[in-house]
DNA sequence: TTTCTTCATAACCAGTGGTTATCATTACCT
DNA sequence: AGGTAATGATAACCACTGGTTATGAAGAAA
């Protein structure tokens, strides 16, 4: 028979009866379960009354429990026990999750790094590491647990989560203002990925003939790109909501008349199975987004 | 480590989830608790960011139990049938309790039996046993769950409940309305306690030596100084309390003006050991005082 | 007798735990 | 492909549960 919901008293009255019987005292349970002692009176009543037999005899104000109480304590006891070592079981193995975070090269460094960073120096952090590429294959194993990607498909396996639209715009230091984009040394970074936008491929897609004659600098990383824009040495490419933080704090000035919107987005990629609320949680924490 | 309420969630929601997890479906579950379908998933979304894990993955329209999930089923399955089968026990126990009353005769013929005779009749009676004497000694044993008791001491090891005082008056058919007492066939029986009133005792204790002179009928038994009086053959002593039912429905009036307070009343004689608040209600019910 | 401790209970009310309505997702059928 | 049915999620709402404080009763101790 097991339908307990009608056989059965609130199960929250078992453990006030326990602590009740435990301690030999209203007043004493009342403190360990950090409520009043009326709360605790009414529930044993209550409780009483449900089961139609007396628990506890009261004598002034000395307590002792019947027989029937006292064969209720040992079954409450015995099964609180059982069931709260069963749920530190699970609600350890929960706590103890690593999470592991894959990203590409410009979205770790600019993004996630530092929203990573900044909840690692918050009280209590769960155990974090990164995972960084421009592989998409190294991004997706089984033992991520969360990716930060881009592309207009979502690869198989996955769920996914919208973070923003992918945006490529010339990003120029305040001391380049008032200059005309075409009279700027344009900063660049040849990548082997078919998704990545360079000088080349962003004129192409704008239909921006006037950049033909314009100065192309070839640095060796995407990162050195923008450590040059930031320097006035240049136009850089990039994505303003990867690169918010220096937007916002007017280091890099986006030139919106160049926006290109290639179609593709940022997702956070993430698997039912690992998607607790406990992780959920932690997302929210790290990227400031509800996910 | 006993500070259950610390380390575990309302154990309601236990409950909840067994039920989900037994029949496979948020809804069915509900049917069988009586709630609604979004009362439990509220349920089991917050049991599982107490737990800090998934406990269940949704799909659509199927649930199926995360690896947690159906240890968290198994723990929570055994801990409820242990704990069921502890208290059914225990309510087997109380409900099962057969009530067994004790009175004198007086107070048994014409005021308690009426009271249980009517209980009995009502649905579902708990079985009762009713113990009938004149002696004290009788009444107060060890058997005996509750006794109607007259006297001005409470007899050691019983709690007591004060019912109403004692008085006691002639009783007369509205035939003799328009009698003076002492031209009344006084109805008599002289009973060998200490505490019973006669008509001697009564002038004695009265004052009244205006009776001596009156014609005494004695008889075999307090009841049949009573249905002589219901007759019209004469006054009888007897308490308005006890015998309030004749006397609201007209068929003996009590005769005010000559009323004798003995300083004795009658109590519910109680131990504290049998008083559950099923007992409890089942006095009030029948006594129809609350008890 | 007075004081202290502890349980009982009345009156009150914050917030828990339900509800209904609606939406999203999946499965199935035509 | 489109429509329907089934099932879980969640917002908005609110009744009433489960707490609270204050007070009284009972018993023990000085």
């Amino acid at each position: 028979m097991k339908k307990y919901r009608r056989s059965l008293p609130p199960l929250d009255y078992i453990l006030f009866y326990e602590a009740v019987a435990r301690t030999g005292s209203f007043t004493r349970a009342a403190e360990e379960l950090s409520v009043s002692q009326a709360a605790v009176s009414k529930r044993i009543k209550n409780l009483e009354t449900m089961l139609g037999c007396a628990l506890v005899l009261r004598d002034g104000r000395r307590i002792s429990l019947t027989p029937s109480g006292s064969k209720l304590a040992t079954i409450a006891s015995e099964s609180l026990d059982f069931l709260n070592a069963g749920l530190m079981q699970i609600r350890d193995a929960a706590a103890s999750t690593k999470l592991t975070l894959a990203a590409n090269l410009a979205v770790s460094q600019f993004w996630l790094t530092p929203r990573v960073n900044a909840y690692l120096l918050t009280p209590d952090p769960a155990p974090l590491t990164l995972t960084v590429s421009d592989n998409d294959a190294d991004l997706l194993t089984t033992e991520t647990d969360a990716c930060i990607y881009y592309g207009d498909e979502i690869p198989p396996g996955w769920d996914a989560t919208l973070l923003f639209k992918e945006r490529w715009m010339p990003l120029v230091a305040p001391s380049l203002k008032y200059h005309d984009l075409h009279e700027l040394a344009l900063l660049d970074f040849d990548k082997l990925t078919l998704k990545w936008i360079n000088w080349s491929n962003f004129a192409t897609l704008k239909g921006e003939t006037f950049l033909d004659g314009a100065e192309r600098v070839n640095l060796r990383s995407y990162g050195a790109t923008l450590d040059a824009a930031l320097r006035g040495e240049g136009a850089a490419l990039g994505s303003p909501e990867v690169l918010h933080k220096q937007i916002e704090t007017g280091q890099l000035l986006p030139l919106d008349a160049y926006a290109l919107d290639t179609g593709r987005s940022y997702f956070l990629l993430t698997r039912n199975s690992t998607l607790t609320p406990r992780i959920r949680a932690l997302f929210t924490q790290i990227f400031g987004y509800p996910i």
